[in-house]
DNA sequence: ACAAGATGCGCAAGCGCTTGCGCACGTCGA
DNA sequence: TCGACGTGCGCAAGCGCTTGCGCATCTTGT
């Protein structure tokens, strides 16, 4: 194991480097050196230490993506998006998750001191100053996160998917809303609660104090809870991710109310089990791979040094199915 | 962007070996010239060049993890709770996605050229020739992909979970099977589907032919309208995984099938939204967070020259839902 | 047959860092 | 007062590789 490049040299019985051309962009080798040295390389098992190479001056760009490690869909598929493009263009990817509690700075640091640029995904990761201080060293971008001064960001469209969501629920009648999620400011989901009071607002509706609640089941199941407990007082839950929706959705109706007859209830992401539900749950469809992919593709123009646009917003869609009481899947948007 | 640290020597007024020592483990300098030179990499935005670090031969080990980039929460567990362990162990970690009908091998050696060791996930990644070989030059270790001469493997126990749980579906008085997977031999599915057949034979029943669909909802939505077609020829279905089973379950009911009581259907893998669905699916639940922190633990192990066990079998176990014919969730198996 | 160019290869510098060794001081015990 | 240590730091080697440059050797045109 970790033959060097001398080793393959003696025994090709040719020079360094002779070898390391010969194993790369073959210039001026004749063809039988070349043979000579593949052979000693595949029978010494060499593989080019990877760290004197980027040392030596030749490009294996890498580039970090620092995101929480909470459960979920969306976080994978971030990650999926970006590594499928950022594969594309010839980076190699290291992951870094961060727990909720756990200090990030050391972590992100090396992780930072290894890579040529980074991705910092969503709000809980690593806080702004972090992410200021790490982009002082390195070319970073934000996804969905909001954004800070002079880093280009990417995102999904929120709010106004947000307040076409709310109106849709207004359109079907409903009166007495909540909101379900932590309201960070600059955060994804603080752009939807805007958008949910837009919309309430301007149909003259109460503005629901924020519930705050983390997206989690546990939210979801005790928000049913209580809501039985209090009779009902909302007849429209607009939840920050399908995951917590669907836990509400369950949670209501082992507490036998009828929903979406007596609650509606709406998601976020359209994750791929939204459908499989009982009504099926109403959503927001985000180009979750798509903002990892353009995180990658803004980090590789950066590194060529190209210039990048501050602020890339994707669009959303709403998918109706049927838990914001709609009767049947629709093709479009009422 | 990038100062070295000559130019951090410079500014402090010390050589580099003071800076180096001063940043690092920081033996034998004075207090004051410490902050000195701390300060000045601070101006400076100074971040150790990784690639130095390593060849210079501290060790900064990062660990490479190859899977597949199909969608569903199984690889994401996987790799995050690898990530999680290979952390705590201070290992960084490098992602390598590889899509079905790409070839794999020559970003399986560019990851390998960078990393200390790899962790191969699932069958379909990259076939035995190439771990065989990467295997040859690093530190490598296969998850639930069934067991290479020579290579430690990690998985989680499969063909009992599968028996059992035909013999569950057996005890519910169901006799005409299918089971719905891709049988690479030496995969997970293999197992279980060895399983699914042991029960069947000691039951008496008649072992279906392998449909060898691939696990994903087409082929559930395909197969309950073939099923419906053809007067339901089954009364219990065995799926590869819950996606897969939510869509059979999906379909059959939106073609008037009652499940479970004309046909039961159970999945694997116990994702999240399995205990939403409704009739709630029967699943297994699998540790599969715990999969990814073994080979991380292992692949650390090898690194440190220790030896490690050849394979690894974690538990799983049966989650009695509904859609298996139980009428409600039971705390135990039966 | 000979200069001019092409071809094949080796030399050596250098990428940014770590670390063993040794030198110059300062401190202490006798 | 002097030798024996301890402390703080610099020197320089070396990690494994890439690449510009230059030197032979071979090919080609005339």
């Amino acid at each position: 194991m970790n033959a060097t490049i001398y080793e393959v040299a003696d025994r090709a019985g040719v020079s360094i480097s002779t070898v390391s051309r010969a194993l790369r962009h073959g210039g001026r080798i004749s063809e039988s050196t070349r043979t000579r040295v593949r052979e000693a390389a595949e029978e010494l098992n060499y593989l080019p230490n990877a760290a004197a190479q980027t040392l030596a001056g030749s490009a294996v760009r890498s580039l970090g993506i620092v995101l929480p490690h909470v459960q979920g869909t969306y976080y994978a598929q971030l990650a999926v998006g970006f590594e499928r493009r950022a594969s594309e263009l010839d980076h190699s990817v290291v992951l870094l998750l961060v727990g909720p509690d756990a200090d990030a700075r050391p972590a992100v640091r090396r992780l930072a001191a290894q890579v040529d640029g980074l991705a910092f995904m969503a709000k809980s990761a690593a806080d702004d100053s972090l992410v200021a201080e790490i982009a002082r060293r390195r070319p970073t971008v934000t996804v969905a996160r909001g954004q800070l001064p002079g880093l280009p960001a990417v995102q999904a469209e929120s709010e106004r998917a947000a307040a076409d969501l709310t109106r849709h629920l207004v359109e079907h009648g409903r009166t007495r809303f909540a909101f379900v999620g932590p309201i960070d400011p600059g955060s994804d989901i603080a752009a939807r609660y805007a958008g949910f009071t837009r919309a309430l607002t301007e149909a003259g509706l109460e503005v629901p104090p924020n519930t705050d609640l983390p997206l989690d089941e546990d939210s979801g199941r005790a928000l049913a809870h209580e809501m039985v407990a209090d009779h009902l007082p909302h007849d429209a839950i607009v939840c920050g991710n399908d995951e917590v929706a669907a836990a509400v959705v369950y949670e209501l109706q082992e507490l036998g109310v009828d929903v979406p007859r007596d609650v509606a209830v709406v998601g976020w992401d359209d994750i791929r089990l939204a459908r499989y539900l009982r009504p099926g749950l109403t959503t927001v469809a985000q180009p979750v791979a798509g903002l990892g992919a353009l995180a990658a593709e803004h980090l590789h123009a950066l590194l060529a040094g190209e210039d990048v646009v501050e602020m890339t917003v994707l669009p959303t869609y709403l998918v109706h199915r049927q838990s914001c009481g709609c009767d049947a899947p629709r093709p479009s948007p009422c």
